[in-house]
DNA sequence: CGGCAACTTGATCAGGGTCAACAATAGTGG
DNA sequence: CCACTATTGTTGACCCTGATCAAGTTGCCG
């Protein structure tokens, strides 16, 4: 499946309204997203240099490995997954990224994608021209420090996810992956108990290191204890301080 | 054991030649490490930021988790590990650091360290203040970018280490951590087919998600087949191609 | 030389992978 | 709107990889 055609920037430059200009300013997220702690004028600066809101289709990719960098995207509505693959096809999911959270972070440095990005619902994100930012960061110093907050965190994120993968067991796991989820939702402004998981049980497997069959069982398992109660993709966490219980002390499941 | 008392800053100052000033320029690193890419006067500025060599005796701590962040370092001499732990006790080691490499790179964003970094024989590295890195950097683009680039490196190195943890098969990870270890080296023009582990069995095997005895019977089972002669911590690979045949095709394994 | 940490190897066990059958759901086209 | 199909999810049975437990060896450092 092909990513979704780009609205070409011309139209932007012809058709744009000042409301549709002021991306960043009035955009729910800026507290979560790259413009935290700008200034306004500052964000005005950031917002001339986003391109366009790109709509990307359910299924569809935003970039494959293999693509040279130009952008980074952040994503304003949807849920996107992350996946690296060696050549025998095994895949790995690398990451989930709701509103807020940038993507691409890993391709500045070769300038070129080392992971899949592919929506998991329709979504919307922000491109982000790298030159771009990059020139801009230099005038503006809290943007700078901002993106290597944002790369660093990126860091730590994946340190947690390496102690996940090394050191716990399927259903502490899972808990921290459910645990997650529900804290990044809940700073969303949506319930941190009950949602809809976007992903299948094979791609939360990958992320976790488990085959698809062990999800599904940890899921009953969790709903026998009545921890959670789980219906397809939907999810009600019962008992949230019984699943945190579970990882006898595991508070590194922070990140994104 | 505690960190090595460091050599206050104004020794340096009263004492220092022009020998010891230029640091980055005379080191046989600057390919590998931060200045890579910068001219001559760039350099020198790098130069005055870095406060010092450091040395670290083997078993000593840079810094921990927790410690507040103030410098980033690079190894000049030695090798080092990084490892977060989890409150139950559970260590995890998220790398292995050589010379030319930088640690700290996680607490930027926090601006705390997120891990421990220990020095498993006598080490050498030099510290550079992040302010003052950081105010360089608005003057020289050049190393800006190589920052970016370094952090994305990071990253990418980490999905790498996900993808083993997530994947493979027990002595497929060995495999990999054999051949990058022999690439780094040979990177540093030492060789690439015998050399000393700094580490022991259990720091590879939690680096791995292993326990130690399955790291060991997994050398064991190399030296079997002919891939390796392994005599404590030394190691000499006999047939790195068949150690590579031995992925069936994972390249994602580069990063430092 | 003694004492301790690190390593090796064997025996046993269990967590989670694999294979398989089936159920439920969502997506498709008429 | 409904029927059909493909995808996704659940559950069971069995097996294998790697963990655990244990004993003994080697090498290192004081």
């Amino acid at each position: 499946m092909p990513s979704q055609p780009r609205p070409v920037q011309e139209i932007k430059e012809v058709f744009a309204l000042p409301q549709l200009k002021a991306v960043c300013s009035n955009c729910s997220l800026r507290e979560l997203c790259l413009p935290l702690g700008l200034t306004a004028e500052e964000m005005d600066a950031l917002d001339r240099t986003i391109h366009q809101r790109i709509p990307v289709k359910r299924g569809a990719t935003l970039f494959r490995a293999g693509d040279s960098f130009r952008s980074i995207y952040a994503v304003r509505t949807g849920f996107f997954k992350t996946c690296v693959s060696a050549e025998d096809g095994r895949e790995q999911v690398t990451g989930f990224h709701m509103s807020g959270e940038l993507i691409g972070l890993d391709a500045i440095g070769v300038e070129r994608h080392g992971c899949d990005a592919v929506a998991l619902e329709d979504c919307e994100v922000c491109e982000l021209p790298f030159a771009r930012l990059e020139s801009l960061a230099r005038d503006i110093p809290a943007l700078t420090r901002h993106f290597y907050k944002l790369m660093s965190r990126e860091i730590v994120r994946d340190q947690g996810v390496m102690l996940l993968l090394g050191n716990m067991r399927a259903e502490e796991r899972l808990a921290v992956f459910l645990l997650n989820l529900s804290q990044r939702l809940a700073a969303r402004g949506f319930s941190s108990t009950g949602f809809h998981l976007r992903m299948t049980r094979e791609e939360i497997g990958s992320y976790l290191g488990l085959k698809l069959e062990t999800v599904s069982r940890a899921f009953s398992k969790f709903q026998a204890d009545g921890l959670l109660k789980v219906q397809n993709k939907y999810v009600e966490l019962l008992d949230p301080v019984g699943l945190k219980n579970l990882l006898g002390g595991c508070a590194s499941l922070q990140g994104q």
